[in-house]
DNA sequence: TGCAATTGATTGCAAATGCAACTACAATTG
DNA sequence: CAATTGTAGTTGCATTTGCAATCAATTGCA
């Protein structure tokens, strides 16, 4: 009966604790290495990266926080960070009066390009190294297609 | 140049930030579908289903730590809790006086089978059911060669 | 043996998170 | 167009985390 936990309902084997654990691992590695080049958090790129794609350097501080898949209150926090390191602004949103864009500062995207020679080699030395490109393509399509299954559920 | 983050150096696109999403978005699928059905966090299954695998249900603390990826200092605040819910038990070891471990409880065991159904049927629902098998073998050892890699690493 | 260095676990304190109010504005509808 | 209902973002508070310091016990070694 104990097996139980083991296994998937389907009864093979479920690959669950090894995703799990792999990325406690992999993102533990990573923030290691960008702490030990005195560079900011993960969290932190995710943003100034988003911001830096998005066409005016700025979006919508919902829409931001739904892209890296942080609470709200979560989001405005670390824009506090960010704003006080002045790597972002915050800017009324002229058309909502309720609402705020984050706006990438050069500082921001002058911080997230000294990030991102650590990050990318982390990223390509712990992660991509060990996929064949065959390997990488099933792995992307198959998250891909649990994460909208799991988003449509919730 | 600012592709570049899109990018991995071997310059196949990244599976990297569809990694991290589907994490994040399926961990707080499942812990929300725990939480509805008032049970504690994932956190909790881990260290008592590993302590129900251990032959005698009992651990050493450090052990514990690693195998859940945890800091030992978080461990000994999780174990607080556990403790306090009646769930663990924490024992001296007889061959190491500084040592302790973490003594799974009858009430422990049976939190865990009630938190199994739920926890196993939303990693079938949520995750499983959107891998063939054959691509949760590729994303299995995939996995765990960045995995053991990245532990070597540390 | 005796003393420094190491290890297992805990603790204090600062930072980060989650959740439930709360404020200010916008949209709906009666 | 007034009153309700909904939405964007922030804040208070309790919980959780991370890191460095601490305490006790063990190990290494001169």
């Amino acid at each position: 009966m104990s097996l139980s936990a083991n296994k998937a309902k389907g009864d093979r084997p479920s690959v669950w604790p090894v995703f799990l654990t792999a990325h406690a691992v992999l993102v533990q590695a990573v923030e290691a290495r960008l702490a030990q080049a005195n560079l900011p958090p993960l969290a932190w790129y995710d943003v100034l990266w988003a911001l830096e794609r998005a066409g005016d350097r700025r979006m919508r501080i919902a829409e931001l926080a739904d892209h890296t898949v942080l609470s709200r209150s979560n989001m405005t926090r670390l824009l506090d960070r960010l704003e006080v390191a002045g790597l972002i602004e915050r800017a009324q949103a002229s058309d909502d009066g309720r609402g705020a864009f984050a706006v990438l500062t050069s500082a921001g995207v002058k911080e997230r390009a000294r990030m991102w020679p650590i990050y990318g080699d982390a990223i390509a030395a712990l992660f991509d190294a060990h996929l064949t490109d065959a390997e990488a393509r099933v792995l992307d399509a198959a998250l891909r297609r649990a994460l909208t299954a799991a988003r449509t559920f919730s």
